[in-house]
DNA sequence: GACACCGGAGCAACCGTTTGCATTAATTGG
DNA sequence: CCAATTAATGCAAACGGTTGCTCCGGTGTC
């Protein structure tokens, strides 16, 4: 039913291999032939078959865009950047969800692998060896972790969590517990890594709680681990755990910031709008996106797949940048000096 | 560089067409014949070309999803719901974000119009007669929009909106304001009718404000509008309008529910989170996304597109279904008791 | 005036599958 | 023991494009 380019040649009285041409190189036909062709195009309502298209270049104009959970604030600004950074350049963007599922994460790049001229792997669950052999079927830009070898795009939350556990240390804090992400989280352990050094130089205790589902539910979970244990602040691995754990604090008639100091990262929109107002670390979520594809667009034009005649990459010197991106903190209302002892709700 | 049938043809020692039918018509080929190209295609990783398939059965095997935006949080349980029904059917969902813009939406209609079996307009901003001409493109089923002719899947917010007002009503309130959402929805205009009645039913005033963009930002912009209005509650076309509305009075001055009350609708996980918790109209999302993924492969699977041979559909009985999910209030901490008149904010 | 050149268009092979039909061998019925 | 089925496989034509090559007529150059 719909058009196809044999329509259109027989319409303009030309060769399909022009009215191809008309739109894919247009300089190479005249410019009577080409009006006449786009005319016949118009009225056909003709538009390029790109699975075809895609057939014999190599490139099918899509690419993949694989993430941990749309639900999960973090992600939508991302996967929004890279839409628009994708629809400039003409590409469009296959969006997935895992729902934090290793298994569900592996079996899902199979399936996009032939679809798209490369995936964007956004917070992987999978492990390393299972990334770099997936990038041998199909180019990949991991974001929000660092392998080696492989395009990487990430935000630095190591240093977003020292400048959250110094906050904290000049507030006075001195007890202070991490909630650990998901197993898996590349950014869980930069996070862990940096805020147990951060802690030891300030000569304080670090207590880590987790791994926990990095949701509000998952936060809400740990509130009375983290009474339990004493602490006067806490660092979160997400905004979204951070504000499931003042509810949860809540719930147990802890105040925040009045008993515990309480920190997220990420700085999603919701964390402006909870009460008390969330302190975190702002991601460069935006940015991520923009670059991770064009680092993949870039990366991708090299070297077309299933290119014929030239034996392809003269050289495999594909410069696989590793860009990593700022974060800040943003202090507001969740966090404040260490209350006076006798308040810390430990029941003592 | 990726196995193609041929290799796995050259490998297996059999043609072409028997490791093709070995995938699609396992029956017809012998089980030793079977057993072996499946080792040699497993070794090779050999994946089908989903696009070159596509070609020709007609079929890609994949849904697009268009939504007005994704950063939204009414939208992903939809589309995660989505996916996971569409990969029960062994589908993909392509989804995009159109920024509540309606050139976009249409943009993208067409381009991704080739490369899936079937549209999901979700919340569409476009004309009705701008989607009927879509639908001759391509398959779709409208969501959260009444299109005759074309299946569609409604959530029933006049009965929410009803009740949100008769619940205002209840609470003593009878001058009520309506935050209008974007032009162009479907929604909106439902909403508008059904409280327009159910106040002037219980004898209240419906001072109607918009169109806004629906977002909290967007709430957030009008709270002094609402103040002026002198009205004792609002009713809001989603929840972050009502979130972004309370945000802004408190700005003002005013206390929610104690001097002003706010209803949103569609329970996004954010209104259980906010200080006060949101009193909203329960939309089943979820179920919406499935029930439209269903519709969309039933109504599909009838009439494979460039079908050939048979002339295709023995009669054009395609059941263009139109569902309506229920909707219910939840009530919750941002509704209280109409304030005592001098307390109204207004500064009379 | 012969020759090289060039712009513009056609020809045909190819991309990786599916599928109707032809072919062959094996099985069954009479 | 022969004809008629049936099971298993091969053959080749699509699907809708792209692209290297060839062909043709016209122009510019010496």
């Amino acid at each position: 039913m719909p058009a196809t380019i044999r329509d259109v040649a027989r319409a303009s009285g030309v060769h399909i291999s022009t009215v191809s041409r008309t739109f894919s190189a247009p300089h190479l036909v005249n410019p009577e032939t080409r009006v006449r062709v786009l005319a016949c195009a118009e009225d056909l309502g003709y538009r390029p078959n790109r699975a075809a298209r895609a057939l014999i270049t190599g490139r099918t104009h899509n690419i993949g865009l694989i993430v941990a959970d749309i639900a999960n604030p973090f992600f939508p600004p991302l996967i929004k950047a890279a839409e628009g950074q994708a629809r400039h350049r003409d590409y469009h963007v296959f969006v997935a969800d895992t729902n934090e599922d290793q298994a569900a994460e592996e079996e899902l790049v199979h399936a996009l692998a032939k679809q798209v001229d490369g995936v964007l792997l956004c917070s992987p669950r999978m492990s390393n060896s299972l990334i770099e052999q997936v990038s041998r079927e199909v180019p990949v830009v991991v974001i929000n972790r660092q392998v080696a070898g492989l395009p990487c795009v990430m935000m630095d939350v190591g240093q977003g969590a020292r400048l959250a556990i110094e906050h904290l240390l000049g507030l006075g804090h001195r007890r202070i517990a991490l909630l650990g992400g998901p197993r898996g989280s590349w950014t869980n352990r930069e996070i862990r890594r940096a805020a147990g050094a951060a802690a030891r130089a300030g000569g304080a205790e670090l207590t880590v709680l987790g791994p926990n589902h990095p949701t509000e539910t998952g936060g809400g979970a740990v509130a009375d681990q983290v009474r339990r244990s004493g602490v006067t602040a806490v660092l979160a691995y997400n905004d979204l755990m951070a504000i499931g754990l003042i509810e949860g604090l809540d719930a147990l008639g802890l105040r925040v910031p009045a008993d515990v100091s309480v920190v997220g990262i990420d700085d999603i929109a919701l964390s402006r709008l909870t009460r008390p107002k969330l302190t975190t670390v702002a991601t460069p979520t935006a940015a991520a996106g923009r670059t991770a594809v064009d680092m993949l667009l870039q990366h991708d034009s090299d070297a077309p797949r299933g290119a014929r005649g030239r034996v392809a990459t003269a050289g495999d010197r594909r410069t696989t940048a590793q860009v990593m991106l700022q974060t800040e903190l943003v202090v507001r209302d969740s966090t404040g000096p260490v209350p006076p002892p006798g308040r810390d709700g430990t029941g003592a």
